[in-house]
DNA sequence: ATACACCTGTTATTGTATAACATCCAGCTT
DNA sequence: AAGCTGGATGTTATACAATAACAGGTGTAT
């Protein structure tokens, strides 16, 4: 994965394609039940590279008749995040597609304040201050939050742009 | 400050008095209004290395009756955050008295899940890998969220210990 | 006296999340 | 075949988090 993917230029009708697939692949080996509503939450998220909130989901849903009330996207969203096919970031409250499903990891976002756009970095925990100070405190670290507020590239190519 | 303060043993009755104490001289430094029911809030945080709920502030307060709804509990802790002296705690939609008042830094938290102490350290924002992965695409942070979720040093001893 | 800035009070609403209980169905057991 | 079981879904109700919008009060400066 590059260092950030999102930002960059791509043909983004495979980033859904790839990601479904690969969500079937490892659903199959590991014995997952890649439901109607989990497959259509996977590729509601998988079709953006920007964090959907769960009552977002919860309305395409309902547009779709694939569900009425709140639990059925989170319980969904729950499924997609425990098995590695989805983060929750929580400076949003809104959930994001993996970049790097089913295999266990530590994400970083780059969060656009201008656009929305979210992308995935990976973070080092061993290495960066948090895992220091854990370290030097005796403290047994579970899960990371590692999140950024900020300007992609492109917003900050428009905002300084000589004319507007 | 040390690496994560919260965890280690420490004359808590100090916390709140000090921490009171910086605020009162910023707050004249700086021509800022430490109300009673900014100071009360204040209080509470000091008075806890755990992170409390918007709602939990509330209810205290309308106990002592200074405030009776949620406008009252946010806008003391938005006096409180955007001046420096609290933190609020995403992965726990909570707050926190800051270990460093008044002065502008990027901090990081070690949650316990299992007694609930939240403690302060600092990031080094510059080397992480996340301002790392920002640089690398071009991306210009804002501001950070670095938050750890695990067991404490007591929380661990207290699992490990042999007769219980 | 009045204008202004700032703090507080209140109503109403929106957004986020989960507890609890009912139902359904596929696959296995007896 | 009948029954059990686990996982998924359906539904009601509620709790928790946050803010918009407007009203009123208090101090200071001009």
């Amino acid at each position: 994965m590059t260092a950030a993917h999102g930002f960059e230029q791509h043909n983004h009708a495979t980033c859904i394609r790839d990601g479904l697939q690969v969500a079937e692949r490892i659903c199959a080996e590991r014995g997952l039940q890649l439901t109607p509503v989990r497959r259509r939450v996977l590729e509601y998220l998988l079709g953006e590279h920007r964090a959907l909130g769960a009552y977002e989901i919860l309305d395409r849903l309902r547009g779709e008749g694939l569900g009425k009330q709140p639990p059925v996207a989170y319980r969904a969203l729950d499924f997609l995040v425990s098995h590695g096919f989805a983060h929750r970031v929580e400076k949003l409250n809104a959930f994001i597609a993996c970049g790097l499903p089913g295999q266990r990891h530590d994400p970083a976002f780059l969060i656009c304040s201008s656009c929305g756009t979210v992308a995935e970095a990976l973070s080092n925990s061993q290495s960066d201050s948090l895992a220091q100070a854990a370290k030097a405190s005796g403290f047994a670290i579970k899960r990371t939050v590692i999140e950024a507020e900020g300007t992609c590239p492109s917003c900050t190519d428009a905002e300084e742009a000589p004319c507007d």
